[in-house]
DNA sequence: AATAAATACGATTAAAATTGTCGTATTTAA
DNA sequence: TTAAATACGACAATTTTAATCGTATTTATT
């Protein structure tokens, strides 16, 4: 979203990756979900980097979020049925795992055997997954 | 939790401030939760960096979360009632605003106008801090 | 009174992660 | 043939996060 300087918030939040994604999804299933429309022309209407954006679609459409057209008046439209595709599914193609810490997908922490909140925060992150795994990009799209 | 080197997952996590913190309150709270306890032994039980540690302590003693005791054979101990603390307050106590994005915070974005996906970003935001608002403290450490 | 061990905290530095750019290749409509 | 679009690896800049430094204060112990 370019804002000015920096973030206000530190905890829980999402990338300008995944910001960026659901704001060209949103635009293209508002705009015509049918035609094309090009890295640029998202890229100037949000004021949005547009080799960056440009990247992230090629990385959705190799996950098969989008579908893209190359040659001149080229450019991207939605393939994936944006209501079958949960927010979880979502953010962890484009970043990875999702939760609060990340001691339960790596184990290299080097004290894991002496970490107390492992527990607990495993139960929060389920609760996490489990509230993003509930709703689909649709509900930020539409 | 002292990593090795970096984490997996970047998306909705939270900072080592807060993990420290949860660890220290868990710690206090399993072991004694009447006497003291100093920044330097959960330093080295947990291989946490001692100055870190006590800076956190410290700001969890200005909001009232511990209490200091100065001097040797000083220390902390939790003075809040921890079934009490959502997890939502304490975050935000600790480290500010909660939340996937910011532009509800800070409006300096420079094109808040445009922004697209707002609404419904918002909306998730709402879910986030209701879900972490009915989870208190004494989840994670008891 | 002196000492030592603890908390208190602002300032700075170091490290890591994120964000953005560069350069070049490929595709294809006009 | 050209121009405008996608494709993408490598690199650079920026921002954020984590850790350290230096010094002050408090207080139990000797």
């Amino acid at each position: 979203m370019v804002n000015s300087l920096y973030r206000e918030n530190e905890l829980l939040k999402i990338t300008r990756k995944v910001e960026y994604a659901l704001i060209a999804l949103r635009h293209m299933q508002a705009k015509d979900p049918k035609g094309l429309t090009s890295a640029k022309e998202i890229a100037i209407h949000y004021r949005i980097p547009k080799q960056l954006l440009a990247k992230i679609l090629q990385q959705m459409s190799r996950d098969n979020i989008v579908e893209a057209v190359q040659g001149p008046a080229g450019g991207y439209r939605i393939r994936a049925n944006l209501g079958e595709i949960s927010l979880k599914d979502f953010f962890e193609r484009l970043e990875g795992p999702l939760g609060m810490m990340d001691c339960f997908f790596e184990s290299d922490c080097i004290q894991i055997n002496a970490c107390n909140i492992r527990v607990p925060i495993q139960r929060i992150n389920d609760n996490m997954r489990e509230m993003f795994s509930k709703m689909t990009l649709m509900e930020v799209t539409q």
